[in-house]
RNA sequence: GCCGGGUUACCCUAGCCUGGUAGGGGGCAGGCCUGCUAAGCCUGUGGCCAGAUCGGCCUCGCGGGUUCAAAUCCCGCACCCGGCGCCA
């Protein structure tokens, strides 16, 4: 059982409301009876991406870089002018800032003369009452729905004059859309570097050398294998007296070698972007081994002269910026972005062979020292008369727990039938995300086994290890219970649960979910039966 | 921005065109049958209500509509997945 019940959660709130519930609901939550475990072995496992951005930080910084909090928020204006006639493209792809407007409370003489032309008269106190409706509303101490009623009262006027005064004085109680602004969050973090400059450039020694790795955000449609709504710049820029292009090559190849990375390309853009100066843009490319692709990762280029000098820097000023992602697919070998990024969302659970056997567990297990050596004796015992043929009966136990005598023997009744069935020994394997029961010996003739036996994996343990644990736990619950007899008797196998196993619910939900099988049956026929006695 | 496909119970899926009891498989649970097995057979397996062994209602992403009747037709919305475009 869930400690919580989402359904039953949901149904408390209709029927009494959310504050209600709310107020009870810390009740709900079951307390722990153990300390959380803070310094375990486990190490906690870092995203992918932070990893990169650390190392690359470090990169920066070892090169002599200072960092820098970039603006997020950049005015609309900032691209005009850094872009000139190309911003309207770059505002095409940019996320503009809305909020909802505060509701206008003041109560203008105008407004007093609305609401009295409907009809109302107004006294001192009824204004006084109103204010403080306005007030409590935009302090959301009154809930949109109850406005009307509360307007009503503080005119001592009915719900049909409170809607028409809302309707018609103050309609901007009743519509409060977003209401767009000029801010726009930046795309590039050229966009902020600008005013970065800016504000340094007369009391900074040249050259200045900055760097941030951060995010930026581009309006998508939808996000895929390649592009996300948001992702990293590792974005440096340098102001100098002197500035060679080549330096954004150097800076490019100082920063990736050491990740290992050594095939790069270096071209120039064809069409170089407006904040660059003309034809002083360029596109490194770095060689994917894993895909056998030159994958773009960075860009670089010099501010043109132009854009510079709106915002009055008199230096020219080298940037290169670096996609993150980008790089991190090459490294990581990953081909959709969103996987590398958004795991929770976008891997898909896939459990290894390994995994999966790691999954499986007996439903049932003696607890107890003396309860697993009678699961290890039933074992050995059955293994050893396995081919004796019934009716027979063998002592594979006799001795005293808590106080009582207990003497556990395996049998077989039927007439000409040997202790065991054919499939007691049979292994669990699993196999291609199958899990199948087969032996480890015989049924040559059926491909499913002897590729199984081939290729997947074996685990060790046997159809017969879960009875005998059941059977050990059934005779320990006995023990307990102060029963006299336990009989175990096993036969026909089908499934897991047939030979005490169960598999987690995440490797259920794996295998159901691949149309893989759970193929575990066969012959297994074995009967334990224990007398307790004294 | 344009175009297309999808969302069915724990998992996978059919049904939609042509409206009429939500079908199958897997998993899980129970029963039958089974002694050399790897696909035997049957039953059950969403929620709520019910003095409740009868039974009734709801449930096919969400919300409306059409209809005697909607998973199915129509409208709106959300989310997911593709293709084009734009980019990094």
């Amino acid at each position: 059982m869930s400690p919580l019940n989402p359904h039953e959660i949901l149904k408390k709130v209709e029927k009494e409301g959310f504050e209600k519930a709310w107020k009870e609901s810390s009740s709900l939550i079951p307390r722990a009876s153990k300390r959380l475990t803070l310094h375990s072995e486990r190490r906690g496992e870092p995203h992918p991406i932070y990893e990169l951005i650390q190392k690359l930080r470090n990169r920066f910084l070892s090169l002599g870089f200072d960092e820098v909090f970039n603006p997020v928020i950049v005015d609309e204006n900032e691209i005009y002018r850094q872009y000139g006639p190309e911003a309207p493209i770059i505002l095409d792809r940019c996320y503009y800032l809305a909020a909802l407007p505060r509701p206008d409370i003041g109560l203008s003489k105008s407004k007093c003369e609305e609401i009295e032309k409907l009809g109302v008269k107004l006294t001192d106190s009824k204004i006084l009452a109103l204010k403080g409706v306005f007030r409590d509303y935009k302090k959301g101490k009154i809930e949109s729905d109850d406005l009307i009623e509360e307007i009503a009262e503080a005119l001592d006027v009915s719900d049909d004059v409170a809607t028409r005064v809302v309707s018609q004085v103050f309609p901007e109680f009743s519509s409060l859309r977003p209401k767009p602004s000029k801010l726009t969050l930046r795309s590039h973090m050229t966009s902020s570097w600008f005013l970065t400059l800016q504000a340094l450039q007369h009391i900074a020694d040249l050259p200045l050398k900055l760097f941030s790795v951060d995010v930026r955000f581009r309006r998508e449609q939808r996000e895929d294998p390649t592009h996300l709504r948001v992702h990293h710049s590792a974005s440096c820029v340098v102001m100098d007296d002197e500035l060679n292009i080549e330096e954004g090559e150097r800076i490019t190849r100082a920063l990736l070698e050491p990740l290992g990375l050594r095939n790069f390309r270096f071209v120039k853009r064809k069409v170089t972007s407006k904040y660059y100066a003309y034809g002083m843009e360029y596109e490194g490319f770095v060689y994917n081994p894993s895909s056998g692709e030159w994958v773009e990762i960075v860009d670089y280029g010099i501010y043109n002269p132009i854009s510079l000098a709106r915002y009055g820097l008199e230096y020219p000023v080298l940037n290169v910026g670096l996609g993150v992602e980008r790089l991190a697919m090459v490294l990581y070998g990953e081909s959709d972005v969103r996987r590398l990024v958004y795991p929770q969302f976008y891997k898909e659970l896939f459990l290894t062979d390994q995994k999966i056997a790691e999954a499986l567990r007996f439903r049932e297990e003696p607890v107890t020292e003396e309860g697993r050596r009678i699961r290890d004796a039933i074992i050995r015992e059955a293994l050893k008369h396995k081919n004796s043929v019934g009716p027979c009966r063998f002592l594979v136990y006799d001795g005293e727990i808590l106080g009582k005598r207990v003497k556990i023997y395996i049998y077989e009744d039927e007439e000409g039938a040997s202790l065991l069935g054919a499939a007691a020994e049979n292994r669990i394997f699993v196999y291609d995300g199958n899990v199948i029961g087969a032996p480890l010996k015989g049924m040559d003739d059926s491909p499913l086994v002897r590729e199984t036996r081939e290729k997947g994996l074996c685990t060790d343990i046997k159809y017969l290890d879960g009875v005998a644990s059941y059977a050990a736990a059934k005779i320990e619950e006995a023990l307990r219970k102060g029963l006299k007899a336990v009989n175990v008797r096993i036969k026909m196998v089908k499934r897991l649960s047939d030979v005490n196993l169960e598999l987690s619910k995440k490797a259920r939900r794996f295998i159901t979910s691949r149309k893989k099988r759970i193929m575990v049956s066969g012959p297994v026929f074995l009967g334990i039966h224990a007398e307790i006695s004294g």
